[in-house]
DNA sequence: TTCACTACTGACAGTAATGTCTATAAAAGA
DNA sequence: TCTTTTATAGACATTACTGTCAGTAGTGAA
């Protein structure tokens, strides 16, 4: 009965994945464990049993539980902030505040974002670096490209950046919290709850559109919006 | 040596509270540990060290460890419905409009409401009844303020509800993300980072307020406002 | 004073999760 | 074909937390 065998005509005896695709299938189940049955539901054995591995291979890529948490974080961070780079740069029209409400609310809720961003900013008041990134980078970017976007649009006077800045902040902030709450608030049920979840985040793409500075940049931008 | 001696002299070995003061404090320490620690920071142990009692007795109190979260939630949701409640009742002058939102923020992130809150959203999918209380009673109990607030103030149209409710929306939303996620998202550090926190706050209340509807019952409401 | 009640505690049991160690098997390269 | 590399797994060690139990000590009532 010789070990080295190789079995010829059935499966191999593993799936050997790529360290990166290994990773991702990793990640992506934890990020299910967590939007569907909270933080007490990240075992390491669990999520292998879902990847279908045994969990010590999870601690060989990730070094270990926190690594995985780290790297989950850095992922939803870093979705974020692309949702909120496209906010920024996109047109600033009604159809496009709309969609990009839209982009970012289902960014949030269906991907199980807005659970996952809560946990870390919760986690995070402890440990400093617990992300394999620095926020204050992204931040910046973010900041960067508000300005960009200020030397486009004439008309802006000095207090201006805020303008952008805090409605990028609420959108995020209203999407986050209502991702969390949002079904618990409503009085409705079923589909007409989820109707009122679409009119309120229209409402809310209106209300962000309203004032008289972003008008006014919407008008510029609509007569010169062949780019991106 | 007689064993039942009373400690004539000294303090007593033990002390004693009534059962609603032990409740209390027990639920003061856990909350406390959750808003500076994470989740995981809520340990039985942990706890009673603080309030400087045997683990045990926390659990004759609240019968498990979820006994004890379902009692945290149930605290943090009753606090937040006055908040809301607050919020539709008052005139909704410019002034109380921002008092209103700072009182929201205050308490979602002074006393650690909002990581209270997000994690509780984030348990709550699994576990249909997570809390002593029926969060619709209360969304029912907000609604009817609504609907009683709008008989007050003439001048709605019918589909008018959704223009409180999608701000009350909006503002708890808002004030739970930004309480998770605002100090990250702010540029600034230090003392510039607490005053963009409150000029945002600030800028949001002015914007609940700035649509025609809420405008005209303004105007209803500061002629009529002897009242509460 | 005595009694009943119950808030409270120490010690222990049981459980479960992370992390370690050693070995194996699937690829890739020589 | 042989070798190297590393993704993978089984078994085990360790740790730590919740929950139980039997007994103790305050407190109010009889």
């Amino acid at each position: 009965m010789p070990k080295k065998t190789l079995p010829r005509g059935g499966e191999p005896l593993r799936r050997r994945r790529s360290a990166e695709v290994a990773r991702k299938e990793i990640l992506d189940a934890a990020q299910r464990r967590l939007a569907e049955g909270g933080p007490d539901a990240i075992r390491l054995q669990d999520i292998a049993s879902d990847v279908g591995i045994a969990h010590p291979t999870i601690l060989h890529h990730f070094g270990s539980r926190e690594g995985l948490l780290r790297a989950l974080d850095t992922r939803a961070i870093r979705a974020l902030t692309e949702d909120v780079a496209a906010m920024i740069q996109s047109p600033a029209s009604a159809q496009s505040g709309v969609d990009l409400v839209e982009r970012l609310a289902q960014t949030m809720d269906q991907q199980g974002l807005a659970r996952l961003i809560a946990w870390w900013a919760m986690r995070d008041g402890p440990q400093e670096a617990a992300l394999d990134l620095d926020p204050a980078d992204l931040v910046r970017e973010v900041s960067r490209l508000i300005d960009e976007r200020l030397e486009q649009a004439e008309g802006f006077a000095p207090g201006d950046p805020e303008q952008i800045s805090f409605r990028v902040r609420l959108a995020v902030a209203a999407m986050l919290g209502d991702a969390l709450i949002g079904d618990v608030m409503s009085p409705a049920s079923g589909q007409a709850r989820s109707d009122e979840k679409h009119r309120f985040r229209h409402w809310l793409a209106e209300l962000l559109l309203e004032d008289r500075q972003i008008r006014k940049e919407a008008a510029v931008d609509s007569s010169a919006s062949n780019r991106d």
